[in-house]
DNA sequence: TTAAACTTTCAAAAATAAATGAAAGTTTGT
DNA sequence: ACAAACTTTCATTTATTTTTGAAAGTTTAA
């Protein structure tokens, strides 16, 4: 396999698995081009490698930048901006982590909080949903808060954690 | 609110949520109708309650049995099959993490190895492929096998890790 | 073996999500 | 102030995903 076979392959295999988690096809597909490019790259670059239109291009750049895994830089000279992607590992996931803590979990959290606090009559269905509800809750509560300590580490919160594991 | 709107938000919030985490809408559903239910439902009432059709309250069944996350129950002197959903959340969320890991990251391990075990002619951007996704093999790679040790534990695992991480 | 009671399948339709591209907007240099 | 160089927006189109429902399949009991 030559490097641009592969290279193709990683950005579609990236693309496809960022639509299995909530993050769009091109959006994560702009990101893999980003993450194994030397340099940085031009809004017509990645419409030209990844054959899609400015529109797309321009929202799904703008996208990955309120993410916080992408930026823009400026060359001296260019007028035109270059995007670079956040190539550190730990960086990112816990850039992403916390983006879909945000965006995700905080809101159910407030809806779980809300439809596990409601007056009860004490029939079965109630009992039960009152009992399912709020252990959801307090699951995912000390799930986010595990996500936070983790992602306090930053640097090598990985090897971090492997480590506390073996112990 | 009253336990019939609660009930309702709940199903909605969690089929959202579903959503973006790459589980179908109905799906996510299903199984927070079935979490919330005290008796074991049949078909028919999953039909009734969530508005949806036949084929697909069936699909979605089978594909949530596969999950390995719902159960079919058989009641005496009953022709038809009723379903219940794993309410234990320990258990629930070491199921899911085993089928993602098994669906999404083996699949892309496989792919990252062989991408980033293409011969280099050492241009800079070969340089730089070659060893960011050889990075993001190393990283998710540990991550996959982290998940792994976790879910090893299976009861009270979530408990296990914080009380691990404080220390 | 038959038929009633139920479930599954899958082609077609409907709903949803994403992409296009031209027009509007912005920034920069002269 | 102007216009060239570039980016963003968003109504419309296109692609993808999900749902429907009728037909085919299965199981059970008599």
């Amino acid at each position: 396999m030559e490097i641009k076979e592969a290279k193709n392959k990683f950005i579609q295999t990236w693309g496809a698995l960022g639509s299995q988690w909530g993050i769009n096809k091109t959006m994560a597909q702009i990101h893999a081009l980003l993450m194994v490019s030397t340099e940085a790259v031009s809004m017509e670059d990645v419409m030209e490698e990844l054959q899609i239109s400015r529109g797309n291009a321009s929202m799904n750049l703008r996208a990955l930048m309120d993410w916080g895994i992408v930026y823009k830089e400026y060359k001296a000279g260019e007028r035109r901006e270059f995007f670079t992607a956040e190539k550190d590992l730990d960086e990112l996931a816990v850039k992403i982590a916390k983006e879909r803590s945000k965006r995700e979990i905080k809101p159910a959290l407030k809806i779980l909080k809300e439809v596990s606090s409601i007056e009860s009559n004490n029939t079965a269905e109630e009992i039960q949903f009152i009992e399912q509800t709020t252990k959801l809750y307090d699951f995912v509560l000390k799930a986010d808060n595990v996500l936070d300590k983790i992602t306090e580490y930053k640097d090598n919160w990985l090897t971090k954690l492997v480590v506390k594991f073996m112990k």
